[in-house]
DNA sequence: TGAATGATCACG
DNA sequence: GTGATCATTCAT
């Protein structure tokens, strides 16, 4: 079952623990390639140093105000886009960054792999007629199985770098590495 | 540990 | 306009 936009306009940490185990599914062409989310991270709020949109509104950030199940992917290092899911209600700036699918461990391998860029921003994530969406979990995922971690590359945050707001499944080969 | 590599943001 | 920075990855 394809994920309604109900989902993701909740908490933020409550999305990014249960995206855990769901399938981003990709459709090139008439190949669909569905891959399991293994790791994400929680960027919650304009007083959240490590976002975007801590800085207040700009261009690059507005879509984090938006509404939750839009894409957001944005371009950095000069050669990585990074895919993200707008959550919580219209004009509250959160997202959750998908770090690592089953066959991809970290979120620049992951775009590269689905080929994911740009012109996926501000779509909607909820529908496949963008040939990109996300599935409901097939199995069940315990709460043990679930790891609890600081978030990864934003040692600037100051107060908010130690925040566990990343997750991720024990033991996955997948997750991307410290 | 540092290079790659370019969009974005703050500043003036 | 300009310069610093960056939610990363890979090779040294």
């Amino acid at each position: 079952m394809i994920l309604p936009q109900s989902f993701y306009n909740r908490s933020t940490l409550k999305v990014a623990q249960e995206l855990l185990g769901c399938f981003l599914v990709r459709q090139i062409g008439n190949k669909i390639t569905k891959t399991k989310i293994v790791e994400t991270e929680a960027y919650i709020g304009h007083k959240d140093k490590a976002s975007h949109a801590s800085r207040g509104r700009t261009t690059r950030n507005e879509i984090m105000f938006g509404e939750a199940g839009t894409i957001y992917v944005y371009f950095t290092y000069g050669m990585h886009y990074m895919l993200n899911i707008v959550t919580e209600k219209k004009e509250y700036p959160a997202a959750v960054l998908i770090r690592a699918v089953e066959e991809a461990s970290g979120p620049a391998k992951l775009t590269k792999f689905l080929k994911i860029d740009k012109t996926f921003n501000t779509l909607p994530i909820y529908t496949k007629k963008n040939h990109l969406w996300i599935e409901s979990r097939e199995e069940v995922i315990r709460p043990s199985q679930i790891v609890r971690a600081k978030r990864v590359g934003i040692n600037y945050a100051e107060e908010y770098k130690d925040k566990l707001w990343r997750f991720y499944i024990k033991d996955n080969k997948s997750v991307s590495k410290k």
